[in-house]
Parts: structure tokens; sequence; C-alpha cells
RNA sequence: GCCAGCGUAGCUCAGGGGUAGAGCAACUGAUUCGUAAUCAGUAGGUCGGCGGUUCAAUUCCGCCCGCUGGCUCCA
């Protein structure tokens, strides 16, 4: 089976690779019966039929005989086969899977197999032209998926695996794996002393220890400026509203799967809010609003809670409560293009800030299902594009995958390692203003219904900390990190003028800590350094004497000297400037 | 939620049917030192929880909780 992307040299090597494995599987673990096995991002998997899961000796057993039958070069031969016959064939053979894709096929569209020695498999191809090709593979892990995603059905055995052209794009590739290892959130989250999780409270629900809420406020302090200086005004909402509310919204209808089951308080049932919209709406209607109010922009830092399930958590980037750098825009028809725009423009001027400047953008049209007039649509999907083309952003069309209750565009931001993160999103609603009943007097004096917009930028703050973590590897740039200077005195002699400096740096905003212990300067060098603190300033008799500092950067090994004033000032240029060098 | 694996000191991990061990961290003392680990000592654990098997369970079994890798969904 393959997907139906065109396939370039190595992804042919890779769906190759993927037959060489089922074809090992099969001989080693005959009652093995074979479904499906595409090419993914870096490699490929192939789900397997079998009562009993791999384990990682399994793996190396067929990775072991994949490299026997691999040197045996068997050639891959296609043939085309009839629809009958091809029923016929994997029926005896008992692959009853392969049956029911087979049936699945449309009629006029020709069948093949693939062959290689005394084993076969449908496939569309193409592949190598002998298993002799498939010299570079390694097999990953393993892992269950259900028979064609659906949890109603069977459960299969999942292997992953990744092949390459030589040795040394393996290498560059485990290499890779092994970094992203280093850099994962929840273990820097660990060392970093940035949050934790804790049983007794519950998984999903974080916990900012003070370095951590450090960089959030940062985060926040500088959204809230952001957004004052665009026109936003800041709302808070509470994180629980009566049931009615979400009836009104339709999340009772659409969403309940994703919220906490009801409270029930003096008799009224309440439930912890999942989003914040129904709250900047209730805000709008508190009075009549004129068009020449709009466009009204409420923005808030919204804690929502959201039920996930519990395999589906992970440190910070899936979570049961967070919190979204939400805003709600309400707006005329005509305005709805240069809102977007602006949106767009505030989007990347904060990923920016935040050492993020690669992008994929999706723009997602109407879907089979939906609320609204379809020519409000179609204005809507027109203005979305027509902004991501006046700033000249490249995006991709998702047809039909837009919401029920409008046209979005999403964000995905790109990291240092090449991974992609959703974060930002901007969607068009046509759904609560109609279930709220919400409008403004237009020119005309006549009751108009304003267009909602949603948007968040960051999407949810303990999201976008662990990508940012992640994407620095927890050497956060200057503006960013917790503690921005460390005073290390080479003796307590020296420990007045480190109280000294951290007073005057303290003064001046520097975040500061100092590292009076009685310990070696090499000690305590190494676990400043461990702790990625951008600047390590060693103070002894010399610097006492002269009233200097010997200035080290967290990224090498040189010092320089300085005196207070020009130090000061490299670290305030490089914190108002918000730098994202790999120096600072 | 489902499939698989894991859960031993604050952290990283070893061990294993006869009620536990290392390194780091913590604490105490000595050392006052110039750019990635100074030395010594002390203390620290109902071996995730609850049941069962057994003369005896941290070890074997069951259930529960949590974590990890996936499946599905999404901020």
């Amino acid at each position: 089976m393959s997907d139906s992307k065109p396939h370039d040299e190595l992804e042919t090597l890779r769906h190759s690779c993927a037959h060489l494995m089922a074809q090992a599987v099969q001989e080693l673990f005959p009652e093995t019966q074979v479904t499906i096995g595409p090419v993914i991002e870096d490699g490929f998997y192939y789900d397997f039929s079998r009562d009993q899961a791999f384990v990682p000796e399994d793996l190396e057993k067929i990775q072991a005989r994949m490299k026997e039958i691999a040197a045996q070069d068997l050639k891959i031969v296609r043939h085309e086969i009839s629809r009958a016959a091809a029923i016929k064939k994997f029926d005896d053979m008992g692959e009853k899977f392969k049956v029911e894709i087979i049936g699945a096929i449309d009629d006029d569209e020709p069948l093949s197999v693939y062959s290689q020695g005394d084993w076969s498999d449908l496939c569309r191809g193409p592949h190598v032209e002998s298993t002799k090709q498939i010299k570079v593979f390694k097999l990953l892990h393993t892992s269950s998926a259900y028979w064609r995603g659906d949890e109603r059905n069977p459960v299969l055995q999942r292997i992953y695996g990744t092949a390459w052209n030589t040795e040394k794009e393996l290498r560059v590739y485990l290499k890779r794996l092994e970094e992203a290892k280093k850099r994962d959130h929840r273990k820097l989250g660990k060392e970093l002393d940035l949050y934790s999780v804790s049983d007794e409270i519950g998984p999903g629900l974080i916990l900012w220890h003070p370095k951590g809420a450090r960089i959030r406020h940062l985060m926040e302090d500088f959204w809230k400026r952001e957004h004052f200086k665009n026109g936003y005004e800041m709302v808070i909402s509470p994180h629980a509203a009566k049931i009615d509310l979400w009836k009104t919204s339709g999340h009772t209808e659409f969403y309940k799967e994703n919220m906490f089951p009801n409270m029930n308080i003096e008799g009224k049932e309440y439930v912890m809010k999942p989003m914040n919209c129904p709250f900047h709406i209730q805000i709008f209607k508190t009075k009549l609003r004129s068009y020449r109010d709009l466009p009204l922009r409420f923005a808030e830092l919204g804690t929502v809670y959201r039920y996930e399930r519990s395999g589906v958590l992970h440190g910070l980037l899936r979570v049961r409560g967070f919190t979204q750098d939400d805003a709600h825009l309400f707006c005329r028809p005509s305005q709805i293009e240069e809102e977007i725009t602006r949106v767009l423009e505030l989007i990347i001027s904060i990923l920016q800030s935040f050492g993020f400047f690669e992008y994929k953008i999706y723009l997602s049209t109407r879907p089979e299902k939906y609320v609204g007039a379809e020519e409000s649509w179609d204005d809507a999907t027109k203005a979305l594009e027509n902004s991501l083309r006046k700033k000249k952003l490249d995006f991709e069309v998702d047809p039909g995958e837009g919401v029920f209750y409008g046209p979005k565009i999403d964000i995905k931001i790109k990291d240092s390692l090449g991974r992609h993160w959703q974060v930002s999103t901007v969607q068009v609603d046509f759904n609560l203003p109609e279930r709220f009943n919400i409008s403004y007097i237009e020119e005309d004096g006549q009751r108009h219904q304003p267009i909602m917009l949603h948007r968040a930028l960051m999407g949810s703050l303990e999201r976008f900390f662990g990508c940012l973590i992640e994407h620095y590897a927890g050497a956060f740039p200057l503006w960013l990190a917790p503690v921005q200077v460390i005073l290390l005195p080479i003796t307590d002699k020296h420990a007045d003028y480190a109280n000294k400096l951290a007073q005057r740096l303290e003064a001046s905003d520097i975040r500061t800590e100092k590292d009076l212990r009685n310990e070696k300067i090499g000690f305590k060098i190494r676990e400043a350094q461990l702790q990625k603190i951008p600047y390590m300033i060693v103070l002894g008799d010399k610097e006492v004497d002269s009233q200097t500092l010997a200035v080290r950067k967290r990224r090498s090994k040189e010092t320089r000297t300085l005196d207070f004033d020009s130090f000061l000032g490299e670290l305030k240029s490089s914190i108002d400037s918000r730098r994202i060098d790999s120096e600072s």
C-alpha cells in the first residue's frame, strides 16, 4: 500500500524498506497478517495484525532478518492482477486486511502486486529494483494503532523504522533524534527547575516554578504591551460559568467531550470554561454598540480547562488546563480584511520576537457541514486570502478543513530542529454572533450583526513555553532568561563586592543571582553553565582592586574585563532589543 | 480511553522471594581557592497505592494511580 503523494527516490527506498520489514516479520512470525505500511517523514511504518505485541528483542531479530533478505539480492517485480485474482490470492493467504483494502479500491484502478522472492504484497509502488538496494536502515520503535485509525477496529502492532541512502545520513538522523531528546522540555523543565506536574494535583495541570513563572511573566508583560499598542483592550473573565451559557454557545452540543463535567452549586449546574469567547461576547452585550465603536478588540490571557484523554497528555505541550493568549474582535464586514491583516502583522512580530522566523501557514476553507451563508463564507475566505497575500506570506489551502463556524488561518512555527508546532490561529466565526444574537447600530440606524474573529498568537502559554524551551534548548535569550547574571566571588573576601554589584544590577532591573558558597570558582562556573545563565561574572582581587567585572558569557569561554557601566550598557541593549543571537 | 513498556532516596540509576545500594544534591566540618565537579563525615526510602499467593513480597500475581512511546484529537 502507499499514499498518493508522488514518490521521490528516498520515499521509494523507504517504502521498499517497509516491504522488506513486512517480509522479515512474516518469515519470523508466520501467524502475522500484513495491513498497510506507508512512508512517513524520515522513515516508514508497517502495521501488522498479531495477537502479541512486538518486543525490543523482536525488533533486533527482524532487523537481522531484513539484512539477510536484502543481501539475497531479490528482484522486486511488479505485476498487474485482476480484481478477482487479487481477492482470491490474498484470501488464500489468509490476509483478510488486504482483501478489505482491495474492496475499497476503485473498480477501474489497476491492481498491482509486488513480489520479492516468495513474498508478495498488494501495492501501488513504485519500489526499488532489488532488495539489495536497501542497505541503510534501522527499526526504531513499536506501538499500537487501530485498523484505519478507528478505535472500534482491531488493534494492530505498528513498527516504525527509518531508511536512508547513506550511513552518514542515518547517523545524522539518529544524532538529530538524540539532540531532540536532550532538548526535551520535560527533561529541561526539571533540570532548570521551570515547572512540574504533581500526581497529587492531577495530570495535565501545570505548576510553574519561580524560574518558569518568571519567564511566563516576561512573556505576558511583553504580550500585554504589544496588545495595548495595537488597539486591544484587556478583559478578564472567570474560570467557570453556568451550563446555560454553554448551551447557548453550542459548546454542550459540539464540544461536550472536551469539557470537564458539570459541578452543582446551589442546584445550578456550572462548568469550567473550555473557551473564553462566550465571556467576551457577554462583555460586548453589556451595552448598545455603535459602528463607531468597531472594531472592538477584547484580549485576555484566559485560562481554560479541557478534558483530554489521559493517554494524550504530554508535558507542557498537551495539558488539561492552559492559558490562551486569546482575543475576540468584533467588526463590520467591511473591516475583516484590515483586521486580519493587523492580526497577521502582530502574529509575525510577536513570533519573531521570540525567535521564530519560519512558518507554515494554512488557510482552511468551508467544510461540508457549516453554519452561516455561503456568501459570507466566500467573502471571509477571500478576506483571509487577501490579507495573506498582502503580507506576502506563503500559505497552503486546506480545502474543507475549516471549522463549522468559519474559515481560518493556522500558523505553525519551525523550531531550531526543524520541527513544526501549531501555535497561532485566526478564525472567523459566523456562529456565536448568531447564537448570542449580538448586534451593533450601523450608519443606517439599523441593528446589524458584527463579524466576530477569534485569534491567538502563542496559542497556549504552556505549549508556547514548551516550544521555547526546546527551541533554545533551555538557553533562553537574555531578555527571557530567568536569571540573567550570576556573580561568582572567588573567595568570601570578595562577597562584599558581589553584594554591592548585585544591588546595583537589581536596581537596574537585571535579574541577578550570586553564588556566595564556599566553593571553587570552577565548580561555580560549571553549575552556572549547566543552568544556562547568560552572563557569569567572576570577582576576585583584581576586580575588587580595579572596580571592574570579569565577564564570561554562557556560550564562550573567553572573559572580558568591563567596568560596570559598559557591562550594564551591553545588557540593556540586548534586553531592550530582545536580541536573539547565539552569543547572548 | 486503547496497545505496549516503565514506576527503587530530591535527581540519575543499580539490585532482587529472606524487610535495600551507588553517584550527584541536602546537612555538618575542614579547605579561601582565578573560569565546567576540593576533601571528609552525617542524614535521607512503608522500593507508586491497595489486595492476593507465600513461613516470608520491594521482588511473583491481580486491580488502581502515574509516567513514557504510539493510536485519535487539538492550543
